[in-house]
DNA sequence: GTTGACCTTAGAGCCGACTCTAAAGTTACA
DNA sequence: TGTAACTTTAGAGTCGGCTCTAAGGTCAAC
């Protein structure tokens, strides 16, 4: 006996709303199985099983992109290898990565201002991240070298 | 001698594109000294040193809206204590680890998938990544506790 | 038979920081 | 005088992933 679940049941199971469960449809990553007469959707147990794909996918980082890729790796697994699965993944670690880099180099920068600052209630008139703004100084070693010498 | 610059110029020196330094007037930012009687933009040294404050800032990873609030501090540092400056500084440091952390997580579960899988020529019916994510097993530490066992 | 909770669609709006277009005016130089 | 290279403006488009609205159709309960 298959249960059908309308699109807000099928929302409440996966945390997903119906807004965007209809626009993963839209984008063509998920589908309802049946339709009522009247047009409404009805999704089967497979159905909600590739929402959930689509799901974890997102949370572990995947563009719609990129799991519209997995998705049709999954629906046709002996037509790919597992090598376009990985390509898929490296690719976006690889994106990971180069924003982490990126945050890492602000939060670099950001610590140097802030250690740098007394951060106290007297006015800025020698506010040393002003300053450093001013300088322009914040994307060379200097910055860091000068605090490091003072230190 | 005041040397004045047309906006091209002044894209020139600072690297900024003539459309951003427009956006950046549009949005109260920076603001040309002076204009031609055809309504040409002229800036002056000042004005120069305003735009590379900026652009520095963006550098640093500050959003264009705190740019403002450190800008109106720049202009007036007597109105605004040090706090002020490291509040914004803070903040920003804040949001930036919290990026962080997100995408270390993602990165995390990015490797532990390409680590499970073969990534070879096979085909993907076994593949070991399409399988976590169709278990949306990898929000759990159970992915990671079973690949541990596993070695 | 009427309320109220659901469902449908196409399409607009949002976030931030640009990026670009169109149509028109200005300037420099030959 | 022509023409090429600038400049101006308002406003639209881009990216990704939703999020929401409006205007209507459906369905179950009372």
């Amino acid at each position: 006996m298959e249960e059908l679940l309308k699109i807000s049941e099928l929302s409440e199971q996966t945390g997903l709303s119906a807004h965007t469960l209809r626009y993963y449809e839209k984008h063509g990553l998920i589908q309802a199985s049946t339709r009522s007469e009247a047009g409404y959707r009805f999704y089967t147990d497979s159905d909600v099983r590739r929402v959930q794909f689509v799901k974890t996918a997102r949370n572990s980082g995947f563009s719609l992109d990129d799991i519209s890729q997995l998705l049709s790796i999954r629906v046709d697994k002996e037509s790919h290898s597992c090598q376009d699965v990985t390509d898929i993944t490296q690719k976006k670690l690889d994106q990971v990565n180069a924003k982490l880099a990126e945050l890492h180099s602000m939060q670099h920068t950001l610590e140097l201002l802030l250690e740098s600052c007394c951060g106290g209630p007297e006015n800025a008139t020698h506010c040393s991240i002003i300053e450093a703004l001013d300088a322009g100084v914040v994307d060379k070693e200097a910055f860091g070298q000068a605090r490091h010498e003072s230190t």
